[in-house]
DNA sequence: GATTCTCAGTCATCATACAACTGCTGTCGT
DNA sequence: ACGACAGCAGTTGTATGATGACTGAGAATC
């Protein structure tokens, strides 16, 4: 068997720029409002053409890093921190990445009940309560019921009026699904149909209180709901540690 | 069906276009998985040069919108719902939507008091100790002591062992300070120092519940802070609009 | 039937030119 | 002396043509 290592790794130039200026950037040695080099210098200095050196600027002016004014320069973005809030999935690969982010979501859920509770409206809890039914009927088909119990967090989060908290779990959600699906869970907790009616159990209860109004209630009944569900990944992990 | 309109020059194409592009995928016109039109069919359709369209496919990249492979196209990205949550200072404009981002951050500073009560070393207590000295000296110096207000929160975030809560407080904060400063709030507290001092007795309820381990009281005393703050916007927005 | 060759289509990069904008400077009119 | 203003150099924005690299599929070959 012959071997052959891949050659030049022929990177793209404009990806491996931009992250050598990101890099600089946020590792402060471009300073906020410091000025980059003209794109003339860039290409000296990066030895590629012109179109590389925009289109790596246009990567950085997209990601909120830097701001172009024509005829000036290019300049670092006074507030670095109004750079998205994003979660690399490169970096996300282990279980403990994951219930990091799952303890995030912990604390804007039991908040999103507590709102929902206080101002949604006769329709919204009634959205609320189709949700839910959803989620009955897909596991009762013998589905996993993901999309569905997604779409029960989400309308109690339409239902806070603040809609940062649907963009804000519509975020989270997307890092959440899959692992949610491969994860074997149910099987560890005395069987499928048990395993989904806990959760549903844990779901009417959020659900009622929101529809009764008691905004500490709901609290209480998302903090169980999300708790119990880190608990049993944590379980998981901890296994897996002792396994690998 | 695609429909990509020509521009005008009246502002920035890279930019216009950039947004066309990504309000089509957002709105599902352009499935994940999808294949763009080419950048002779974009050039052609946005009548702009093929230095825009490549800009504004760059740009939608490193937003993780799109995926581009050399010699066959460019597409959607699979897994649209990894692209980064962010806040469009655009669209921040109004006193309602900074209040929607301060009821966010609630859930979360909430959970972060919670969660370092639990876990919090005698280090990092002593950190969020120190925080609070860096905000009286602040005052008494007669400064805003805004950055040490947040650098507070941020200790407290840290000691949650969660980097996420320090990452999406960062973000938040972002958005925060500046509004905070201008408000003029501490005035129609009954004075400057006054306004302070409260501030300071919350704080210092925070940190000792931390300090005494009681997650519980942590919590609360968290969630009076921040519901205190937002109410006292919430009056100022409700005045605003009633002048406006 | 399998392998190799060829080719058209596409993105990636390069080079050049011009347009639009900004900040500065030196000139001119008063 | 001084302000208005035209011009200039520098920079980013846009346009265009050419070439390289890569992919997928069909044609050609064995």
């Amino acid at each position: 068997m012959v071997r052959i290592r891949p050659l030049s790794p022929s990177r793209k130039l404009t990806r491996e720029l931009t992250e050598q200026l990101a890099a600089q950037i946020k590792h402060g040695r471009l300073a906020p409002g410091a000025r980059l080099p003209t794109e003339q210098e860039l290409t000296r200095a990066a030895k590629v053409s012109r179109t590389v050196v925009r289109e790596a600027v246009a990567a950085l002016r997209a990601e909120g890093l830097v701001v172009t004014r024509q005829g000036v320069g290019a300049f670092v973005s006074e507030d670095v921190q109004r750079a998205p809030f994003r979660i690399d999935p490169d970096t996300l690969r282990s279980l403990d990445d994951i219930l990091g982010i799952m303890e995030l979501r912990l604390g804007v859920e039991v908040e999103s009940a507590g709102l929902a509770a206080e101002r949604a409206s006769r329709a919204q809890i009634k959205g609320i309560g189709a949700a839910l039914d959803a989620i009955r009927e897909a596991t009762e088909a013998g589905l996993s019921a993901v999309e569905e119990d997604l779409g029960f967090h989400l309308s109690i989060a339409e239902s806070t009026g603040n809609f940062q908290f649907v963009k804000f779990l519509q975020f989270i959600g997307g890092y959440l699904i899959p692992r949610h699906t491969v994860s074997g869970l149910p099987e560890r907790m005395g069987g499928r149909m048990k395993y989904f009616a806990m959760l549903q159990e844990e779901h009417r209860r959020i659900f009622e209180a929101i529809r009764d109004r008691k905004p500490g209630a709901a609290r209480e009944a998302m903090r169980a709901h999300l708790t119990g569900s880190l608990e049993r990944y944590q379980g998981l992990a901890a296994e897996q540690r002792k396994a690998g």
